[in-house]
RNA sequence: GGCCCUAUGGUCAAGCGGUCAAGACGCCGCCCUCUCAAGGCGGAAUCACGAGUUCGAUUCUCGUUAGGGUCACCA
C-alpha cells in the first residue's frame, strides 16, 4: 500500500485475440496508471507451453498501438525491469519455489497426473486431496535423486480465514480451508500463472493489479503468496465482468468479441475505446464522449461499479456514428477514401470524394457499410434522363438533387 | 454442490437517509424536410421480494430469490 509510484501492468497471454474485456483491462489500467502520473508496463505471460499461438504478440502489440494504450514498458520498449516476457525469466520462478519449500509455505508433490484424474473423477468438486503435503523428507529426497517428475504446490493454512481490501468491492473473507493446495511450478518446470504473476508483480514494483472478477475468490491465495515471501502486496482492483447479451461471460460463443474483429467491421478504435471505456465505470459528470487524453483526466477508481455489464452493440453504434460526425469533413473524407476506392469504377473527371463523403456523414454507421450505400453509383453511365430527379408529387427538381447530379456526372 | 460477488427501466447508468428517482442507447410520437439520415421537442419504461434500524428507506442490516464468478500441471 505503500508504492510510492503507480505501476500497473498489463499481462495477456499471447492467445492470438484480443477480446474486449482483456481490452477494457489494458485501458484501465493505462487510466489509473496514467492519471496518476505513474507507469503502465506490459508484460507477456507465456508460461503454457502447449498453448503458443503464432504472431500473437504481435496481435497485442498492434492492439495496444491501435488504441493509443502506450506502455512505458514492455518485450519492445524495455525498461529497467525486463525481461518482460516471462518464457525469458524461467530461471527465477524454480529458485523461488524452492525457497518456498525451504520457508514451509510449499511442498513436492510427486502425484501423477493419472493419481490427479482419478481424484477428479470422484468428486469434481473436490481439488487435491494434499497426498503429498507431509511426505517424509527422506522420501522426498530419494524421489528427487531418482528424477521422478515433480510439482510444487503452495501449502495452504489448513484453518482461519485470509481477509483482503479490493478497491472496489470492499472487504472480502475467504476461508482458509477453502484454498486449495495450488500447483506452483509445473511438471515441466514452468511456473503456472498465478504463480509467475506473484513472482514478476513482486519484482517488476506493480503497486495496482486491475484484473476481471473471476479472480476475486482466489486473491487470498494471492496475498499468501506475497506473505509468504514477505513482498508488499498490491492495491487490488477487481474489474466487474463484461456480459454477452445472454448475460454469460462474454466468449467466442458471442460472435466477433475481439478487438480486431470489430474494427475489420469498420467500428473506429477511438469508439470502442470510448464504448468500453464506459462499461463498468462512470464519470461524475455524466459525460459520454472522451478521448483517451480526456479519459485520463476524468478516472478515477471510485468511478467503478461492482455490477457486471452487457455488451450492447446497438451502443457501440452510436458511439460509431458520434465519432464519425464530429469528425471534420477532410478527416472523414479520408477515412473512408480506400472504400471508395475499392467500389466506384475508374471513371473520366473522377469522383468527388469529398462531396460523396459529406452526403454519408450523417448516415454512415460503420465502415463496412459503405460499400452496401454506394455500389448502386457504380452502375449508372452518364447517359440518363436527368429529368428523372424531378418529381412532380414529390415536389423534387433537378436544381434540388444537384448534389446527387454533380457526383454522377462531370462537372 | 461448496465458496465468493452482484442486484435502479430492454441495455449502460447517476444516486451514497428526505429527489416529482438524473442522463445516454434503444423504442414510440411530433416538428423540420423532395427521400433516408442528422437535428429539435416530447413520451412510455426502473429501485427483485420480505423483515428489521430510523421520524423517514432506492440508499444501512439480515434473510429470500435471481443472476454471475470460481473450484486445472489454462491463463
Amino acid at each position: 500500500m505503500s508504492h510510492e509510484h503507480v505501476r500497473t501492468r498489463f499481462a495477456p497471454s499471447p492467445t492470438g485475440i484480443m477480446h474486449v474485456g482483456n481490452l477494457r483491462t489494458a485501458l484501465y489500467e493505462y487510466l489509473l496508471a496514467k492519471s496518476k502520473g505513474g507507469h503502465f508496463i506490459l508484460r507477456i505471460e507465456d508460461t503454457d507451453q502447449e498453448r503458443q499461438v503464432e504472431g500473437a504478440t504481435e496481435v497485442i502489440y498492434k492492439t495496444l498501438a491501435q488504441c493509443g494504450l502506450k506502455h512505458d514498458e514492455g518485450p519492445d520498449v524495455g525498461g529497467v525491469y525486463g525481461p518482460y516476457v516471462q518464457s525469458e525469466r524461467l530461471a527465477a520462478y524454480r529458485p523461488a519455489a524452492e525457497q518456498l519449500v525451504k520457508t514451509g509455505h510449499a511442498y513436492y508433490c510427486f502425484c501423477s497426473e493419472e493419481r490427479l484424474a482419478g481424484l477428479k473423477e470422484q468428486d469434481s468438486h473436490a481439488g487435491y486431496d494434499r497426498h503429498c503435503r507431509e511426505l517424509d523428507p527422506a522420501v522426498v529426497e530419494e524421489n528427487l535423486a531418482s528424477g521422478r517428475p515433480y510439482t510444487i504446490r503452495q501449502k495452504m493454512p489448513l484453518s482461519g480465514s485470509t481477509l483482503f481490501s479490493d478497491a472496489v468491492y470492499g472487504d472480502i473473507r475467504v476461508e482458509n480451508d477453502e484454498l486449495e493446495d495450488q500447483i506452483l511450478l509445473k511438471a515441466d518446470g514452468f511456473p503456472t500463472y498465478n504463480f509467475a504473476n506473484v513472482v514478476d508483480d513482486a519484482a517488476m514494483q506493480i503497486s495496482h493489479v486491475l484484473r476481471g472478477s473471476e479472480y476475486l475468490s482466489s486473491t487470498p491465495k494471492y496475498n499468501l503468496l506475497y506473505e509468504a515471501f514477505g513482498f508488499e502486496k498490491p492495491v487490488y482492483v477487481h474489474l466487474p465482468l463484461i456480459l454477452g447479451e445472454d448475460g454469460q461471460k462474454l466468449s467466442k460463443r458471442h460472435g466477433s468479441t475481439s478487438f480486431h474483429d470489430r474494427v475489420a467491421e469498420g467500428y473506429l478504435p477511438e469508439a470502442i475505446v470510448n464504448y468500453i471505456a464506459m462499461l463498468g465505470w462512470a464519470p461524475k459528470d455524466m459525460r459520454e464522449i472522451f478521448s483517451l487524453e480526456e479519459l485520463v483526466e476524468a478516472f478515477s477508481i471510485d468511478g467503478i461499479s461492482k455490477s457486471p455489464s452487457i455488451f450492447d452493440y446497438k451502443k457501440l453504434l452510436w458511439f460509431n456514428q458520434e465519432y464519425f460526425r464530429r469528425m471534420s469533413l477532410e478527416e472523414f473524407t479520408e477515412l473512408c477514401r480506400p472504400q471508395f476506392e475499392a467500389v466506384l469504377p475508374q471513371r473520366e473527371g473522377g469522383w468527388d470524394y469529398a462531396l460523396l463523403a459529406g452526403l454519408l456523414q450523417a448516415r454512415l454507421e460503420k465502415l463496412s457499410d459503405i460499400p452496401g450505400q454506394i455500389s448502386f453509383l457504380a452502375k449508372y453511365n452518364d447517359n440518363f434522363d436527368r429529368e428523372i430527379f424531378a418529381h412532380k408529387k414529390m415536389k423534387t427538381t433537378v436544381e434540388g438533387a444537384l448534389p446527387m447530379l454533380k457526383l454522377l456526372m462531370k462537372g
